[in-house]
DNA sequence: ATAATCCTGTCAATTCATTGACAAGTTTTT
DNA sequence: AAAAACTTGTCAATGAATTGACAGGATTAT
């Protein structure tokens, strides 16, 4: 029962893995090999062979994985075998637009509330959730169990805003503000920025526009 | 004059440096060190200077880095100085949101057409942007020099809809579909999958839980 | 003007991640 | 029932990324 260190490159494979799986699921395969699997998923065998291998052994000589099974369990190493709730925060397009979104629900992720400071958003209904003045926020946030915070609102507040919601037992900040939030230790951060996301696609076409131009 | 490959993981990083440069300039500082800069961005000096140096020398001894200087070559080196024509595909809440994000136009991406195959939303506008019948995509794609496309549909549609847009000459796509694109060589890809960067989140609160309760 | 301080660019060392190889055990074929 | 074909888990080798160290040149203080 030791407890190793997982690497975050490990850790960022593993939603791909558990996508994979679900799909093999859902077209009724039983097995796979690390071979076929890395066939499909454009990976080394070898690669995943080793990252299966840091959550113990799921597999079996001669016979590979069980598609069921393995997928079950890295739901289970994702956390996805118990329930999240989230509020939004930040009524704007992008915050409606994700709590709008179905498929979160479907992996255990249950939208609980919406925040926004402009009062001409609250009261606004968005899949069943009323829109609520952020002065109420604090008091939601430990009165409803809520985990994650998603943070849909301008880089200028999100500081502040996220220091409210840490304050009052938020574990998790699913960061979509243009920043780098300073949380205190132990409060999750995982941020979304994506302009930066934009730039390296930006950078990929220029980068490929030299390279066709030299030759 | 040589080209010598940089790694994805110092691209990766650019934006970041862009970001915070970016804010620098803004506050007035004119020079900094890659030690102070460590400092505000938590990152080694070391790593600053080496990736810095991957595009050949932006610094002085003695003095440090030009912010306003290194900020435009950092630009230059993203492709942020010259235009980029988007569309999106999908105008569902998400497509919405994105089109209507105005902090893309200052990076010089610019937002020119619209399309869904849901007829209830053709000719609606986003931002001046009417939203076009799929059948019109690849003319218009034609014939308004259009580099990016976002793809902000279901998974189901993604394929088919890159294959088409490869097809007529599109450079990039930016990914937001749960699936991994197949594209010719050439075409560049940057996928942005939520739900991977949700369940990332959701590992690392189970994993803070364990190691706590093991305390 | 000189000395002290500062700071980059780069090389070397270290750490981290990926890939290759194979023993040992399982399944399938004959 | 025995042989052949598979396939994992793991160790070792390789490759990539990060960090540390410092010579050489620039700036600042005296």
């Amino acid at each position: 029962m030791e407890e190793k260190e997982i690497s975050q490159a490990v850790i960022s494979r593993l939603p791909r893995y558990f996508r994979y799986l679900g799909e093999l699921k859902d077209e009724g395969v039983e097995r796979i090999s690390s071979q076929e699997l890395s066939e499909l998923m454009k990976v080394t065998a070898s690669q995943i062979r080793q990252d299966f291998n840091n959550f113990g052994g799921f597999g079996q000589q001669g016979y590979g994985y069980n598609v069921e099974y393995l997928y079950q369990e890295i739901g289970k190493i994702l956390g996805l075998d118990v329930k999240h709730n989230f509020i939004i925060i930040g009524a704007g397009n992008l915050g409606q637009a994700l709590g709008n979104y179905l498929n979160f629900e479907r992996r255990g992720f249950i939208f609980r509330g919406m925040f926004d400071k402009n009062p001409a958003l609250v009261g606004k209904d968005v899949r069943g959730v009323k829109v609520m003045p952020m002065e109420e926020m604090e008091r939601f946030v430990r009165e409803n169990d809520i985990d994650i915070a998603v943070l849909t609102i301008p880089k200028s507040g999100a500081e502040e805003v996220a220091e409210r919601l840490a304050a009052n037992g938020i574990r998790a900040i699913w960061n979509f503000a243009h920043v780098d939030l300073n949380v205190p230790e132990g409060i999750q951060v995982e941020s979304v920025h994506l302009s930066d996301s934009l730039m390296k696609l930006s950078y990929n076409i220029s980068r490929y526009k030299r390279e066709k131009d030299k030759a």
